[in-house]
DNA sequence: TCTGGCACTCGCAGGGTTCGAGTGCTAATC
DNA sequence: GATTAGCACTCGAACCCTGCGAGTGCCAGA
């Protein structure tokens, strides 16, 4: 079956430029592989490959290179590969030592852009439902407010609310105190019926409105999704993938956020493990010869957020696949047990 | 006086290389500058210069450009510069918007590596002495506490604390609550004494004492002295001013923080208003080809935490010492009202 | 102390050549 | 029909050579 060994012949390919960096060539390919054909026969396979836009040629005398739709192709038909022992057993004491929330991530962004040797890029928990611990309202200046939201399962949220006027001190120490009373030991569901009850109480300031939506926000996971990176070295190491002034635009794209974001948020919805994106498909002319691997991670039942690595296209997708997976893993059982 | 001259000479070319990348020679310095002397005459300013180890040619048929020292002195005799108009307004705008410290922060940075076009550094605002509004103990697990102090300045710090044993839920609820009333309404210093006075009460469980430990190290401003960046592509867009894996490094040790906060920290002591860190003088290998230009900022009176701009060796010292100025006092008088 | 002149150095850019890896095609073979 | 060997061809990378010119240091004269 010559279809078979034409796939067998893009994965040597994909193999070799990945671990070479160099167009692979006919013979190159004969030699190493342990097919047993000769140059030839895999020139005429090659042919059809460059007819099906799975790899291509830098120039016309220089071996072959994946195209993004071969990469495409290699992963959708590499079987999920284990992590190495070694790497497992980082992940475990890396992990194990966290001492809070912000630790674990911190860590595991690390972590990931160690294993994967690329950039890592985590994106913080959402909280689960629970229930309001406490609400604390404290004045800032004279019409603003800072609202911090201390919840069942020990997250603290906070965030400035703006109130529009200049209440007095009375006033306001009483619709602390009120909100306080009115938000305590309420999940999101019932919490938005206790507040809109409380906001519509006679005699209730305009700015309670306000402040009620806060607290609901907060309650409900925070509204800022933030992500955080390591290992943006990787990219720089990896220069001689890019051109000139690309590395800089990658920067600029991972720090503006909202391309990640965006594109993190598309890979969810696929439902496998890992999402795989590569070169073009990211939609985002910056990281057009960037690919992301990602996994979602959660308390068991619902991925509730991202974690993921971003390299050139020209990376090892098998083991960032497993790096990616592993840790998305571990990460999803620290979180239940917090 | 030949020695001004010789002056103007360094001062030109360090102003004629930080613009053009290439070395200056004699003849174009004489043609540009209105100095009027001839080549030849700057040619003897030069060999001096040179003795004196300020310049130095890469090769024998190329102009100089300046070393570290030469950079040194040159930022040593300039006087400072002010912020061009544009400039001055867009810190306004730019700050002027922010919602919360976090807010603040994010925008400063990424308002400073805009002005400097290098990578910017801010360091987060210590907390200043203020009294504690609020304290939260909620438990986590079993064995386990996440602490929260709301201080009446409107900041919030939480950390974890490992009780070491598991007490009942009674218990529990009955020291927080007790933790609560001894703790509100104190600035640090009758903090510690109330505290210890609370730990010391007959039948108080052990953990009580690293509850109150915690407690106190969030009031004095929190343990951990946070460093954010933004613009870490102007590094990759300046690649022509590193060897090919000196970004990497320098990314690493940004990354990594401690190495920026050491020096950070050092160039604190001066006293002046800005302080340069020319290569060598970074005394880290990884940053030996870049330059820092920080400043201090803080409510009057105490410059308590710090912010800065780094890149490579050949930039503009005059603008980016003027951005770094204008950007510590905006944020400076930012922190004050909050 | 400055300047003009001059001989000298040396990196860089351009052009030509060689080398070899890799290809596509065709004819022979299994 | 699939595979292979052979062969002519292409074309980029490396190398060498050369000329150019920017820049220098030094010396003698103003």
């Amino acid at each position: 079956m010559s279809e078979d060994r034409r796939r067998a012949v893009l994965h040597a390919i994909v193999e070799g430029y990945v671990s070479t960096s160099e167009p692979v060539g006919s013979r190159a390919l004969a030699d190493a592989s342990h097919l047993g054909v000769s140059p030839a026969t895999i020139r005429n396979d090659m042919a059809i490959l460059e007819e099906e836009g799975l790899i291509a040629q830098p120039h016309t005398s220089a071996g072959r290179i994946p195209t993004d739709a071969g990469y495409r192709s290699f992963v959708d038909h590499v079987a999920g590969q284990a992590l190495q022992d070694p790497h497992r057993r980082a992940i475990r004491t890396f992990l194990s030592d966290a001492v809070d929330l912000n630790d674990v991530v911190e860590r595991s962004v690390r972590l990931l852009s160690q294993l994967t040797r690329q950039v890592a890029v985590v994106q913080y928990p959402s909280l689960r439902e629970s229930a309001v611990r406490r609400v604390e309202l404290v004045r800032i200046g004279t019409d603003r407010a800072l609202v911090v939201v201390v919840s069942a399962d020990a997250r603290v949220e906070q965030s400035t609310v703006a109130l529009g006027m200049e209440p007095g001190d009375d006033e306001f120490e009483i619709v602390a105190r009120d909100l306080n009373e009115a938000a305590v030991g309420l999940t999101p569901a019932p919490l938005i019926e206790s507040l809109a009850r409380w906001v519509a109480r006679p005699g209730q300031p305009i700015w309670a409105a306000a402040v009620a939506d806060a607290v609901v926000a907060a309650a409900k996971g925070g509204t800022v999704r933030r992500v955080v990176f390591a290992g943006t070295s990787n990219l720089a190491r990896a220069g001689a993938d890019f051109e000139s002034d690309a590395i800089g635009s990658i920067l600029d794209a991972l720090e503006e956020q909202v391309v990640l974001l965006r594109l993190l948020h598309e890979m969810t919805g696929a439902g496998q493990d890992v999402a795989v994106r590569i070169g073009a498909e990211t939609n985002s002319e910056a990281l057009a010869r960037t690919s992301i691997v990602a996994a979602g991670y959660g308390p068991t039942g619902e991925t509730s957020s991202l974690l993921g690595a971003l390299g050139p296209t020209r990376m090892d997708y098998p083991g960032t696949m497993a790096a990616v997976r592993a840790v998305a893993r571990y990460l999803s059982r620290v979180v239940e047990n917090e």
